[in-house]
Formats: structure tokens, C-alpha cells, sequence
DNA sequence: TATATTCTAGAATATAATTCTAAAATATTT
DNA sequence: AAATATTTTAGAATTATATTCTAGAATATA
């Protein structure tokens, strides 16, 4: 608690977000494996033994890309969702509304930072395979535990389905998802704005439970 | 068309089938980075000559196990299809039928082939990377050539919604897609196989139409 | 049987990741 | 403020690994 625990640099944050931002760039348009530590060390001004001192190796440089993508999309989501819990609102609308927002805070997300999201997407073995996991996991277990006890009632009043929590989760991010991964690969021509409204009904009627009829 | 044309070697393709599976085995392990041609020729117990002759590159390799694992997805999804096309139905319940099965398709490959999903939920890069990127489009392209036709009538009688069929794939992947990468992750612990009736009908639910109800 | 083609082998080479040593910058203590 | 410790930067040296290359073996074709 003393002073000397708090992080000392106040710059560094935005200096490593710099970094990964520009690592970001190699990292999309060569690929991982395309990118070589030298290419990154051109990109960042950083020397070879700088980001080897801070990050330990290239995987480790990607998977803090990618966890800074995720905490970046989290931070938006938890911005929508309490934008949502001040909103006075009947339960059943509530209901309604919850599902709809999550899946506006997807599409907005990756609609924002298609370079991010489509890294995200197709490095996910990275983080899998690193410690980076437990991080990532404790970000995402915090989120949930506010949804599973925003949900609670809404299930009990008959508006939501009585579903786990990870279920809800696939119900409203799998179909962002799917469509975004292809459209941003460039499979799919139609924005993925463009079906915002139709992927927040889809995941609404996937969820709704009887009592919202 | 001459008989010259036709593949000569009868035995090849099951030889190559049995490299796949066991440079998967080597992927699901130490990941593509992680693992080397020599680990690949222990493996396998080709030479790494041959082991280039044949696939050019590693990553050619990682990608050669991809197709493989999604062109055996794609048999089991045409296998539902055709049965279920078979199957005398009235229109409703067919519509109602169809979107299940090919959530079914889904969670059923997954749950037989883990390694082979995990593979490719992680490693979609190495093939968006490659060009084999258009075989597997060509794969996917005339088996929704088939579900556009199949859907058609079913939408204008209203049993179905009318949606892209981009946005099909999207509601019947994207859920089981979602749980099926976090359970195959560790991240998860009910199996997929459980949920396959809710994804089903999740599915059905975001896509039916309003002479459904 | 002779010739061409494809396939296998493994050593040689090239490329790129990682480590290492020392110097510079920054922080801490006296 | 000077002395000391710690963290950070640098880039050369090393190590690991991917890829290429040459020659010989196997197989197909004429």
C-alpha cells in the first residue's frame, strides 16, 4: 500500500500501448509468424534486447497484443452495460434491451478496430497457449458475474431463459463473431454494421423466455 | 479426361491422410510454432525432403491439416443434409428440422473430432494466410449453393426468416462455434454434446419466421 | 529394357529467435 | 548531492530452426 508499491512510470502505459499498437500493424500485415523481431524493433523504435527484456519473446509481444484488444473491447462493453442500468426500464423491456446492448458492444467493437479484431480472431492459440490465459480469464469471470446477477431476475420473472451463463455468452457473441471473422477476411461483402439490428433480434429471440411472448 | 489424368497413386491418399493426423497430433501439442520439421519427420517418419516435396513449407503443412479436418466436417454436414432431404416432411416442420440438423452437423463433428476443431478454431490464420483459402471458399460455396435453393420456398411460405445466407451460417455456427473453442480450451466444463438440444433450438428460434409461430 | 518422372534422404545453407555482456538511464539511499 | 542499486537499452554473438540443394532410389512410361 506504501507509495513505493504503486507502478512508478507514469508514461510506460501509454508508451507499451504505443508499442503494441505498432506491433499490432506487423502483426496484421505480415502475421505472426511473417513479422520477425527485427521488423518489430524497426516498427517500435524499441531495440531487440529492449522487448526481449520486457516481454519475454515474440509470442509473449502477440499475446500482449491481444490481451490489450480484449481488455479494450471489455472496457466497452462495461460502458454499455452501465449505461443500460441506469435506464429506468419495465423488467420484460429490460430484458429485451440487455441482450440487444451486448450484442451492440460486439459489433461496435470489432466496427471500430477491425485491425484488433481480426487479430484477435486468428491468434487465438496464442493466448491460449501462454500464461496470459488465468489474465484474460479473470477479466472476462468478473464481467459474467455481473451479468449472472443482472440476469437473475429476469429469468425468474420468465423474460430470459434459464441458461448458464456461458450459453448466454455464445448465444449473443457467436453469431458477431462468425459474421465479422469472414467479413473481415474479406469472404463476406456487407459490412457487419450493416446487420446490427438483425444479429441484436436473432440473439434476442435465441434468449427470450416464455413470459416474453 | 484421358485415364493419365486421373490420380495415379491409390495408396497416397491415405498415406497423406496418416501424415495429417499425426502432424496434428504434433500441432495439438506444442501448437505450429512450437513444433519443427524434425519433430514433424519424427512424427510422421517421412524425410524432411519429402516433407517439402510435398507440402513446400510448414505452414503449407498446418494448412493441409485444416482443409483436411473441414473438408471431413463438410461430408458430415452434406450427409445430414441429403438424409434429412430425404425425409417426407410438411414444409413447417421440415424448416424447423433443417436448421437443427446443421446445428447437429456441427456439435456432432466436434464432439468425435476434438483435436481436429480445436485445431482449426485456433489456427484459422495459417489458411486465410494461404492459398488454399479458395479450395476451402469452393468447398463451402456450392454446399450454400445447395442450402440457398433448399431454404428458398421454406422462406417465402414465411416458416423461415429472409436473411442472407452468410447470416444462416452465422446463427447455426457462431453459438456452438463459440461454447464448442472455450470448452475445447478447458475453459468450459459441460461438454458441447450437452447442449446440443439448446443450441438447436436457439438456432431455430433466431431464425424461424412469423408463419412459425 | 531403356528412359523419364517422381519421390526420398540428409547434409549444407540461410534465416530468424534468443541470449548475453556491457553501457546508459533512472531510481534509491545515505 | 554523491554513492549505490536497479532497471532499461543496445547490438553483437550464439543457437535454433526453416528451407534449399544434390544425388540416389523407386516408380511409372515408352
Amino acid at each position: 500500500m506504501s507509495r513505493q508499491h504503486v507502478k512508478p512510470h507514469s508514461k510506460t502505459h501509454a508508451k507499451k500501448r504505443e508499442i503494441l499498437e505498432r506491433a499490432l500493424a506487423c502483426f496484421s500485415e505480415h502475421g505472426v509468424t511473417g513479422t520477425t523481431i527485427e521488423m518489430l524493433r524497426d516498427a517500435t523504435g524499441a531495440s531487440v534486447g529492449s522487448l526481449y527484456h520486457h516481454f519475454g519473446n515474440k509470442e509473449a509481444i502477440a499475446s500482449a497484443v491481444f490481451i490489450e484488444g480484449m481488455n479494450d473491447f471489455g472496457a466497452l462493453a462495461m460502458k454499455y452495460l452501465s449505461e443500460l442500468m441506469e435506464t429506468p426500464l419495465p423488467a420484460k423491456d429490460m430484458a429485451e434491451r440487455a441482450i440487444k446492448v451486448m450484442v451492440y458492444a460486439n459489433v461496435d467493437w470489432i466496427t471500430r478496430n477491425p485491425d484488433w479484431a481480426r487479430f484477435v480472431f486468428q491468434n487465438r492459440r496464442i493466448v491460449s497457449a501462454s500464461d496470459d490465459d488465468d489474465v484474460l480469464r479473470k477479466g472476462t469471470a468478473s464481467f459474467y458475474g455481473k451479468l449472472i446477477e443482472f440476469k437473475a431476475p429476469l429469468v425468474a420473472a420468465g423474460y430470459l431463459k434459464d441458461l448458464p451463463i456461458e450459453l448466454y455468452g455464445a448465444f449473443i457473441s457467436g453469431p458477431v463473431h462468425d459474421y465479422a471473422r469472414h467479413y473481415l477476411a474479406g469472404r463476406h461483402d456487407i459490412p457487419l454494421s450493416e446487420y446490427r439490428e438483425i444479429l441484436a433480434e436473432g440473439a434476442w429471440h435465441a434468449l427470450k423466455g416464455h413470459g416474453a411472448h
